[in-house]
DNA sequence: GTCTATAAGGGGATAGAC
DNA sequence: GTCTATCCCCTTATAGAC
């Protein structure tokens, strides 16, 4: 069981507390080029010189957001795909269903994620202890031995695509469709099995 | 067969397309938020007040640039979907073999696009007449002809996801991983035979 | 801890010489 | 058309009062 959010009531935050939470909207909104510390300092409702009295640098502070955002990100990912004890088919059932729990009320995480990251690698903090754990897991073996004809990151790939990817294009979607945000919402609740369907059909594919 | 592309010899292009190219080359890899236009005069190799001279504003040029590559990118997509003559299969062919060849010599043009939307999404330019043209398109009459109990919009997201997310994540993934630029570029070029495949058998599941 | 005021520097845009 | 020098606003960061 999920372990529940507590609702944050502003007036209970302390000041380091507020800064932190107007800086997740902002940075995320704008990303960290586009910001500017008055406008976290005018969402939190406090003077700017508090900013760097807690934090020191708009970069300090931002480093924070991020190291949180990408433990946030990939914490759906991680546990699923080094458990010994569920099926394939589990493990991607787990996978889009996480996602789409998590995305729905955090669109704006993955373009933040991935652009950041884009226009400066450094930031990326090391997300496990070496660069093989993705091919050494569990999951990838589990797809290897279902199909050893196949690249078992290409199908991992293609699976993070259909979980994420439509909400990294949502704003583009909505200017290009007439989907509201109540159809989108309704699209990504048919994704949670959508997507194990077509993933078990690719896995049989030829 | 593809339009032989020109190779630019630096110094035979005029001052205001040496702008634009290195104005490409800077906000593509920057945004635009993060560029300055002392950036792009050097990467031109010439000085900061001709950005003023040609284009007025960094804000003029930047638009110029983002409608370009709006253009290149859905160029590759408006004119499949609408095709009449050409089967489904057809289609999602044309649609993988553009894109990967279009993203693996510009790999930053969809977080490009994507990002710089999210952040303004007055920038994006009207790319059709109406917002229901992909709904309308053949492409769509295709998929629900072939599946009517499918939103083909959740098709056609799946399709382009399994294109252009790759890209997308390559930075991400090339810090999780260990794979090189040689690695990436035959994972993409394997991608032109699978995705085909793999849509397919989506087309047929359940 | 929190505020006001200001320092210090960055960055877009332009004036004016050539 | 192209350059140098400069203007001026905006932004981060800090000093110092309360």
């Amino acid at each position: 069981m999920a372990k529940k959010e507590k609702v944050k009531h502003v007036a209970d935050m302390s000041t380091e507390e507020k800064i932190k939470e107007a800086a997740r909207k902002v940075f995320t909104q704008k990303g960290y080029a586009a910001t500017r510390t008055r406008d976290i300092a005018e969402e939190a409702g406090l003077n700017l010189a508090l900013l760097n009295y807690y934090f020191r640098s708009k970069e300090k502070l931002f480093e924070i957001i991020m190291l949180e955002k990408m433990q946030k990100f990939f914490s759906v990912l991680l546990p699923v795909i080094n458990n010994a004890a569920t099926t394939l088919e589990g493990k991607v059932e787990a996978i889009a269903s996480n996602y789409i729990v998590l995305l729905t009320t955090n669109p704006d995480l993955p373009l933040f994620i991935l652009s950041e990251v884009r226009h400066n690698p450094e930031i990326f903090i090391k997300i496990a202890q070496n660069k093989t754990f993705l091919q050494d897991s569990f999951f990838v073996k589990q797809i290897h031995k279902k199909r050893p004809d196949c690249n078992p990151l290409q199908f991992l790939v293609s699976l993070l695509a259909m979980c994420v990817f439509p909400f990294v294009m949502k704003p583009v979607l909505q200017k290009m469709t007439d989907i509201n945000e109540a159809d989108f919402h309704k699209m990504m609740l048919a994704r949670k099995t959508l997507i194990p369907v077509w993933t078990k059909a690719m896995l049989k594919a030829k």
